[in-house]
DNA sequence: GGGCCGTTTGTTAACGTTCACAGTCAGGCC
DNA sequence: GGCCTGACTGTGAACGTTAACAAACGGCCC
């Protein structure tokens, strides 16, 4: 592989005979061991710097028994909220001094979780985060207790583990009581997969906003958070006639909600008003601008890194748990009743 | 940190004691070397499962000098496009049988390419993937030779390395016949970043088409890939009179241009017509239904890892460059001029 | 001058694999 | 019977680093 040029890597031994020092004495440097003269450091740095020589890093975690890499789990990272979500990890860990190892899965079923986690603590993982938002992962996380740190965003009561995650019942009930502040009669609900806990956190906000306020929930539609899902539950709330306000769980099922209501001249929201979750950059430049909850995708990411590492480097065994509050955003596709 | 529970992990010369064999057979078992008695295959693997056994991937890759981990370096994973693009390199890599380790830059510059290249090599990664949309990034990309397999994504002539991209010109002629065919005099376009090498394929494609039918190329409007700046751009395009035929560089923009003309009352495809570029899943519920031109960004992820697996386990030295094409996909924001 | 302490350095042994080589054993052939 | 061959197994030495311990040295105090 390196065949291209002969000449091998230098090592640390190589440093120390140019240097005129013992390889103990580079590693001394390496690592900032206090008692090391300063004019032999100085001869150390020159000897590292002459021949190009680059610690490895592997033969480092080998002795040491940390890596220096975090895994990350997580589903579907082409979503925007995983992906954020990913991002803010992501940099949150270099910034901290950590590697990110990173497994996507395509569907999370036991089996896939149980692999994804065996493969990174088989490479070594010193951590690992796992962005588990459907019940089934949350639950398989629970179960195995797989002696490394590890902390679960959207993760519900997951277990043993840590958990960092934005209050989406609080989003839910945040859509709603704007749209009863408006004067809707009720709020119509297009929930995310049943099995997703954010999905269903979003439900529980609004069927207790509207309890609250001694209201009765119609039956929600269910969606995929995809945008043709939201057409299609848009489709079937168009054909009925006393829907004025609508919750949709996800700006993409949002934007279909508004093509279809587009399509069958229903205005928005001088008929009906939409409220979505998210705040997807491109929700404001919807037709009309979307009024939706925002989620902090970036603090969860850093919180969860931050927890992380604080486990990693403090030992703290006992298990936090954090939750990042969403907020609401105010458009214009809501209006009075 | 394994503190909990005292006992350490198995190693192989535990399960060589448990088997009544030498380490050697075991590693022999683990690695499929054909000579080995089909008892005693057995008794190890009987081993192994009763110690709970896993091999430990750090010492395996300090002596192969293979960490089985590719590393890619990404460029703001928010976006569509790099999100499933990074994506599908997961997915392959995975299915090729190797870790991946990113690192996503924030700005792309000479140094932060430099410095991700590097601690990626430090962490002993065996290739890498780079998408690098950027010019500057491109550039840096080859000037460094780092002696370890190397495929730029998106990465213009990238120097010594692989490439895989996307047929940016012909994206952009693709879209501006279009609208050329409809009858539209000219086209306006609506660019991205000036610094982006996809941004500099999709305004040559404009303009070779533009130039092909012997027409006159205006001057494009410069976006930042975002929905608001595509909202500019078309609130300024809206204020001209001549214009009947758009463009746009990437789909969040033309959201942003479609925004404006509704909000300045001009109709589309009545009055004008628009094309954007991604196919990103919400343009289909775009008012109206975006036309576009979609790029296949799994393949693209795909064929990256394919051709760094290439390099990798052929050993081939020759630079590979592969081009995806583009394909049209026509929905309702174009009509007759 | 002797003993002790702190600083600086070197020596040796891990860490858990794989690789290179050397056995051992049975069977087949002359 | 002796020798060769092939299948199987074991032994020792890497890989490149850090950890543990030991040694050398100077300074200080009594």
């Amino acid at each position: 592989m390196r065949s291209s040029l002969g000449r091998r890597l230098p090592v640390m031994a190589d440093v120390a005979k140019e240097a005129g020092v013992s390889h103990q004495t580079v590693s001394r440097v390496l690592n900032d061991h206090p008692n090391v003269r300063s004019e032999t450091r100085a001869r150390v740095l020159e000897a590292i710097d002459k021949l190009g020589y680059r610690r490895n890093l592997v033969a480092r975690a080998l002795v040491t028994k940390h890596s220096g890499t975090l895994g990350v789990v997580s589903f579907d990272t082409t979503l925007y909220g995983p992906a954020s979500t990913v991002y803010g990890i992501e940099r949150a860990a270099r910034s901290a001094g950590y590697f990110v190892s990173i497994v996507s899965l395509r569907s999370i079923d036991r089996a896939g979780v149980r692999d994804a986690l065996d493969y990174l603590v088989d490479q070594g993982v010193d951590g690992i985060v796992v962005v588990a938002p459907q019940r089934s992962a949350a639950q398989t996380l629970a179960d195995l207790p797989l002696g490394i740190p590890t902390v679960a965003v959207e993760g519900g009561e997951a277990g043993e583990v840590c958990v960092v995650c934005v209050d989406q019942v609080a989003g839910g009930r945040l859509a709603t009581e704007h749209l009863l502040s408006l004067g809707h009669e009720t709020v119509w609900h297009v929930s995310g997969p049943s099995d997703w806990l954010e999905a269903e956190g979003r439900v529980s906000g609004w069927r207790a906003a509207l309890e609250q306020a001694g209201r009765e929930a119609p039956r929600p539609l269910a969606g995929d958070w995809s945008p043709r899902s939201g057409y299609e539950a848009g489709r079937s709330l168009a054909s009925m006639k006393n829907v004025t306000a609508v919750f949709v769980a996800n700006d993409q099922m949002a934007l279909g909600v508004l093509r279809a209501f587009t399509e069958q001249g229903v205005r928005v929201p001088e008929q009906v008003s939409v409220v979505g979750f998210d705040d997807i950059p491109e929700s404001e430049f919807f037709s009309p601008p979307l009024t939706t909850i925002r989620q902090d995708f970036d603090a969860v990411g850093r919180h969860s890194i931050e927890v992380l590492v604080r486990q990693l480097e403090g030992g703290t065994e006992e298990r936090e748990r954090l939750v990042v509050p969403p907020t609401f955003v105010r458009r214009v596709s809501t209006a009075l009743a």
